[in-house]
DNA sequence: CTGAAAGCGCTTACAG
DNA sequence: CTGAAAGCGCTTACAG
């Protein structure tokens, strides 16, 4: 910096104020009690002199950096979006700023946050895995604090998720209280070799569905979807119409494998619901604008990333404890896509 | 930290390699020549040791931290994920991690970023500014690092930056030569007090494209969107029918505009482009995937994003250096909501 | 409740 | 091209 006064340090502050730079600190932290006229001459000070800690300086002493990272497969989707969006918002609040990582395009990136944090310079990881396999979440066991979106099966770290079985259960019996019986499952497939915990868990509840019916179910009805996005949905939908088989209704497993699947559907001259009765996961904000609007899981948002935030911030302040699993709520919203 | 082994300093490589910590350093840093010979014993020491340099102590010596701020609006919408995926994905690939803020609902964090980006820890600043008036820019003088996106109309500091004034002359052109006379611009109004940089270009282009084929504008036809998103799209949708006036063609000057147009449209019993034709503005991916799907103006996302990191790169290694501009090009995107 | 000293792990001058 | 010393600005023990 060659303009500009020299920033202000803390031994500017506790000479001005009158104290040593150990009571500047013990009130810029707020550890300790400082007698209350003490504490007034230092905030003057600090007014004064316009003084911001310097956060390398502190990070260097004590190792925290006041950064937590997000680690989402893809940032381009709408769900990610959305995440993104109410996390800065919630850790803003709690005095912290968030680093974005994107792990798909980078599997490496995965692994080195959630084994190097500390090397990173962040104080913990909100981190939805990729794939359950993959996870090092399972073979490593000395972790920094790391808390895990989405339904991993593990036990060991921090998790917030919401119960796709029960959700996955929900879509289906909706559709076929609305009397659909040929039911496509698009996102999971029996036996699929690298399905993910998620997929696994809304295909079990879409069977327990069908089973609760008397209906047998049919691989010729289950989709694999590799990614999880619209370009992935309109190639589900064109896999599923080049096998020829009939179906009335498509539990999509995200609203954005929906949106690909309604398109390619409209395509060929297939109307939603009129012919094919359709549902999503997720409820993005486009699920309410789409033409028909969709029918789809819920789940409260806000909750879902203050729960997220909250739990590391605990991690990050005990690393003992035991590991805690918040379940957020989510609910059916019954749009145009399911109503003839 | 009780448990692990205690990590490696430089000091630790440097006793490995029997050289200098400074010249640990320039090895590291590759600032000046270092002997091949002693180059790659220090890089053996660095492997055996699992050395990774402290940030937190690099940045409280030379000033720099590796990160920088994407400051943008409203992290929801497409838009704004498609550009947080691509900042992340260019600032990875020059060895840069990426801090997300978010400034509509908190106005002074803008003001803050730029004012003191060094106290919050930044290299520099991508930023979306909101409001043209309320745009620090304006009045400061001795800014950090700081590349602007979208039209703004000033000069002081980086831009990257599509022609906004000529691609909504293009939309417009587009809809009259397919028939269209009663065209509505939907974002931005004669004379709003609190228009943005970037709807007063739309418009201008709008305009010179109607005095070209002798149309007079009419502000029946000039919709205000005060948030552009889809709940704004729908709004002036709604607000645009309650003036009953005749109109066969809309400008909507974002692509979620006009998602949230359509919606309220098709709610009304009005067809795209049967009744009216559509077109919206940043081809995010649904464009492509509604029905029908939307003609916009398409830009090359991951050149924008390169632009915006490298400028400020170049920025952070030069204060002094001129203000630059990066236009970026744009085109016209023909699909089915003006295909009739 | 507050002070004086030491040190976190680097890199910047200053020498050679 | 490399070394020995000093210091970036905080906070952590250690005293009192």
């Amino acid at each position: 910096m060659t303009r500009g006064p020299r920033r202000a340090t803390v031994k500017d502050v506790a000479a001005l104020a009158g104290v040593s730079p150990k009571t500047v600190s013990n009130v810029m932290n707020e550890t300790v009690f400082v007698r209350p006229d003490t504490r007034e001459r230092v905030l003057a000070a600090v007014e004064e002199l316009g003084f911001v800690p310097n956060l390398s300086a502190r990070s260097l002493r004590n190792g925290r950096t006041g950064v937590i990272a997000l680690a989402l497969p893809d940032l381009a989707t709408a769900f990610s979006a959305d995440v993104v969006h109410r996390v800065v918002q919630v850790a803003h609040e709690r005095g912290m700023v968030v680093q974005i990582e994107e792990t798909a395009a980078e599997p490496k990136r995965e692994y080195d946050l959630v084994s190097r944090a500390r090397e990173h310079q962040i104080d913990g990881v909100i981190l939805n895995p990729i794939r359950l396999k993959d996870s090092i979440i399972v073979h490593d066991d000395q972790l920094p604090p790391v808390v895990l979106i989405g339904e991993v099966e593990q036990h060991k770290v921090d998790r917030v998720l919401i119960d796709s079985r029960q959700a996955g259960y929900e879509v289906t019996k909706h559709l076929l209280e609305r009397g659909a019986r040929r039911i496509v499952a698009m996102g999971g497939e029996t036996g699929a070799t690298d399905a993910t915990a998620t997929s696994i868990q809304r295909l079990e509840g879409y069977h327990r569905a069908l089973a609760e019916h008397g209906i047998e179910a049919d691989p010729q009805l289950e989709v694999y979807v590799e990614e999880w996005s619209m370009v992935g949905g309109a190639e589900a939908a064109a896999e599923l119409l080049a096998r020829d088989t009939g179906f009335d209704a498509i539990v999509a497993f995200t609203d954005s494998i929906a949106f690909g699947a309604l398109h390619v559907l409209d395509e060929h001259g297939i109307s939603v619901p009129g012919d094919v009765l359709m549902t999503g996961f997720d409820d993005v904000e486009h699920a309410r604008f789409m033409n028909p609007s969709l029918t789809t899981i819920a789940l409260d948002r806000h909750a879902f990333a203050e729960a997220a935030v909250d739990l590391l911030l605990t991690r990050i302040a005990d690393r003992t404890s035991p590991p805690r699993v918040v379940a957020i709520p989510h609910e059916l919203v019954v749009r145009g896509s399911t109503t003839r």
